[in-house]
DNA sequence: AACCCCTTCAACCGCATCATG
DNA sequence: TCATGATGCGGTTGAAGGGGT
């Protein structure tokens, strides 16, 4: 038996929520903030679980949601968002100013993703090149590239590399067949230690509707893998608290490759 | 008009992670 | 170091609405 849903106390509203509820919740978060969720409820008087206030404010209510359809560029940017990251939907929404994570994840299951599909055609060689090359991936973080005419070929998104990684790593990996890996995944107990120098910090301002910091790939770092460009490498998985306090997020990087270089 | 099917998206659920004592 | 509660996150659900027959 599972644990009991947050919501299944006795009196609680469930389902869509009234304009009343709307007015009570925004009039008490506008007086009293919003440190603690557990309790809002029981101090605004509403009949709701924290956590569905804390849905409601954050997906809907608060001032700076952008309302409306979303533009070109908003498309383009949540595409390739979600080609450097995955479905880290609200690591995606921090660099949209104004959309919610929820509204990304909607947006990229009921049109994005349908347009890749139609352009993601790649040839059957390819697909179980990759398959063979990349035996031992972890299946959760595979993507289904898939194909009308082959769809039980599956594609890995990330490729773990061995745990001293060289020029000849990366051999299977061709200019055509780079147009299709958006990422590759360096797992966590093979990715060779490395100094602190390879990495240099970006310090971005609020304003650009980036993180205050995310870490970009030196020269260095570049010239010893043979990626042509590394946009952005960033800590996975941790926050910054342990990343402060521990090196050991070196070991767990997701690496945007764009364009990676044939191996003679 | 009635029914069915599909799409959309707000909301929920459960797990992971973090904070605190 | 561990236990516990709070919060964040991503996957999933289901009601509502629109279009087709």
């Amino acid at each position: 038996m599972g644990r009991a849903p947050c919501c299944q106390k006795m009196g609680l509203n469930k389902g869509p929520w009234t304009p009343e509820e709307d007015r009570i919740l925004v009039s008490y978060i506008q007086n009293h903030g919003h440190d603690n969720w557990r309790a809002l409820p029981k101090q605004s008087g509403l009949l709701r679980c924290g956590k569905s206030c804390r849905l409601r404010w954050t997906n809907y209510l608060r001032p700076d949601i952008k309302r409306g359809n979303y533009s070109k560029e908003e498309e383009e940017t949540i595409i390739n968002l979600h080609e450097m990251l995955g479905n880290r939907w609200s690591a995606i929404a921090a660099r949209l100013p104004g959309r919610t994570d929820n509204e990304i994840k909607n947006v990229w299951h009921t049109h994005l993703k349908k347009r890749l599909n139609q352009n993601n055609v790649i040839t059957q060689d390819t697909r179980q090149q990759l398959k063979h090359k990349t035996n031992g991936t972890r299946q959760s973080e595979s993507t289904n590239l898939s194909n009308p005419t082959c769809p039980e070929v599956e594609i890995p998104r990330h490729a773990p590399l061995s745990p001293q990684p060289s020029l000849s790593d990366f051999s299977w990996v061709t200019n055509e067949e780079t147009k299709n890996i958006d990422a590759i995944y360096v797992e966590s107990d093979t990715f060779p230690e490395i100094d602190q120098s390879f990495l240099s910090e970006s310090q971005v301002t609020e304003d650009s509707g980036m993180p205050s910091d995310f870490w970009e790939i030196t020269e260095d770092f570049q010239q010893q893998y043979p990626f042509n460009s590394i946009d952005i490498v960033e800590p996975y998985g941790y926050s910054q608290n342990i990343i402060d306090d521990s090196m050991e997020f070196w070991y767990d990087l997701l690496i945007r490759a764009d364009g990676i270089q044939e191996i003679p």
